[in-house]
DNA sequence: GAATTCCCTTGAACCGATTCAAAATCTAGG
DNA sequence: CCTAGATTTTGAATCGGTTCAAGGGAATTC
């Protein structure tokens, strides 16, 4: 007797169709080991003949409460994992951690605030992974909403309530500063990332003080601190905050070399920045690092493949991705703050001053 | 009286401490419209009280059946996704058209068989995108099982019952070789993909014809039909296999070029293996294309941007993921097969023949 | 022959929401 | 004041499984 459903089969259908109780089919496809093999094999005859696979994970999830998955937020378009050199470093950090926890990966973006709610909160994860690059703030505040475990990377603000895996952006930023030192430079110019949403141009230290970023102020402390302890004064070095892309930057350079002292040495936030300085100082027939020596921040891959490698403060990217995974996966639910160390990695961008 | 719970707060918990029915308090956080302000706000004000942050996307999932979000599977680890030049292009199409719908995007991957059965068979997805560079045909089989709509790329054996995405690889491939017959040359090499799993070395037609991979297959015959054409005793174009990494590559190499006869222009099945290729020359004092010409195939962006651009077959690569997101999300489960155009990318890695 | 084990299997509770027909309440018109 | 119609709210079914205490039956021990 061929009983034809009209839907895909279920659990409880193939119970009835081959007499035996839901659970012992559920047993079939989970733990078929304490089944005998008899009732095993009817049991999965059934199931074939029914067109029934196997147990629907949408049903296994409520019971189970695990999606045994991970989530990836950005403030940004989905294909910015793909396309930004930190993202894709940072996610290779992430995927080797999931891999090695047979976890999986989601990636959750939104352009808009509304979407980007919606999708944070209707994402079957079990934590999260918030890329602060932009929009941190907010993407923090809904994410708490779902109360699951996540952790925060480059965060502007410091939160102490939040578990979080950074860099000692200050430090790093000093460590920066003092090579070009120890090269002899004396004239700098900084090309900074943003300390207020959506602003560039030339900025005050009093602005700096008041910044939305602190990654960002940090940085500019850091290189204070050694260019201050050069005896060098930091009042008269050029901060240029730029949006770490193309225009802004273009800007930011003219902005510093259209007048009697052009610095010698360039302190970037970014390799990014760093990258397209290089570029415009060349195609200005500015020689790099003969006349101006310059100097990154980050460690992306484009920097050591670069037709002229960039000297730079390298964060471990990768680690910082592999410690989130850890911290949202075994870190119990207690909050976490973890400063991984950074590193200069001096190669063909910067040269003794003239 | 406030109540504690021992737990976190469901739907059913609020609607009894406000005093309304479960229904009332889905409404208030999905169509809050129908619901009258009074009571609105009062199971808001409930809700919050109980910490409960809205509903459960565990919970809605079963009933709505939809998850939103597509899965992308490899027979790879997980970071091949942002490290391979041509899983990234592809991504990036991928992203667009997911962004465009709102839907999520979930990456899969496994190691070992026994995981990527799990993670396929598990994976909350509402269909699946394969990436069948390597062991698609088991890919494509577990898939099978999960009974949702899937669209297969880059798929070796072209399964009619199956829906695919790709490009006319018979046709790339005899234009990348009329391309190097009409600037002259006679003497080629061609280097392969693999024709089945994990092989490598010289290949006869025999086995070319043999071949699990229909691609590499496909591929000789288009670059057979343009030499064939042209007068060119196909026989005597060597063919060799390789994994699409440097060390076979550099054999395939060292085969080819230790001869009487070294070929001066070289069919790759890749832009990888075309630009291993090329660096091998160089460090071996041969010029190209002074020497020797390449030609590869894909289009990666790595091909265009190279310190000497490589001429390739370009693929449209992210059009191919954008039509399989298409294809998943309104195809209305169909069967849907579809050939995109390659192109021609004349770029500075190959020449006249002297 | 009764008692004890052991091995399977059962049945029902539970996971956390959405949905919709029907009931209850309100509004306006006669 | 009554009623038709509009607006809200309810209650119960449903989605598709997992889990585990309790039950049944066969084998083993006393």
């Amino acid at each position: 007797m061929a009983v034809v459903l009209d839907r895909v089969a279920r659990l409880a259908d193939v119970a009835k169709a081959a007499g035996v109780s839901q659970g012992t089919v559920s047993n079939v496809f989970n733990r078929p080991e304490v089944v005998r093999e008899e009732v095993r094999e009817h049991v999965r005859a059934v199931a074939k003949k029914l067109g029934f696979r196997g147990p629907d994970p949408k049903g296994r999830l409520l019971r189970a409460g695990k999606v045994n998955a991970i989530g990836i937020a950005v403030a940004e378009p989905l294909d910015y994992f793909f396309t930004d050199p930190f993202a894709r470093e940072l996610m290779r950090g992430i995927s080797d951690a999931c891999d090695d926890r047979g976890a999986g990966l989601s990636l959750i973006s939104a352009l808009n605030s509304d979407g980007l709610a919606w999708n944070v909160q209707n994402a079957l994860v079990d934590g999260f992974v918030l890329l602060c690059i932009e929009g941190g703030e907010r993407l923090v505040e809904l994410t708490r909403e779902r109360q699951l475990p996540f952790v925060a990377l480059a965060l502007g603000k410091p939160d102490p309530s939040i578990s979080a895996v950074g860099v000692d952006d200050r430090e790093g930023a000093r460590v920066a500063a003092q090579h070009l030192i120890d090269l002899g430079h004396r004239r700098f110019g900084i090309l900074a990332l943003e300390f207020v949403d959506d602003r560039s141009g030339p900025v005050t230290m009093a602005e700096v003080e008041a910044a939305v970023y602190s990654t960002s102020r940090d940085r500019v402390h850091g290189y204070f601190d050694a260019l201050g302890a050069a005896g060098i004064d930091t009042r008269r070095v050029p901060i240029y905050e730029t949006l770490n892309d193309e225009a802004t930057t273009h800007a930011a350079l003219a902005f510093m070399f259209d007048t009697q002292e052009p610095p010698t040495a360039l302190l970037c936030m970014s390799d990014r920045v760093a990258l397209i300085a290089m570029d415009w100082l060349k195609a200005r027939g500015l020689e790099v690092p003969g006349q101006v020596s310059i100097i990154g921040f980050d460690g992306i891959p484009e920097g050591a493949t670069a037709a002229q490698p960039l000297t730079t403060i390298s964060q471990p990217i990768a680690d910082i991705g592999k410690r989130a995974i850890e911290i949202i996966l075994e870190g119990g639910g207690k909050v976490r703050r973890e400063i991984l160390p950074t590193r200069l990695d001096i190669r063909a961008s910067t040269a003794k001053a003239i």
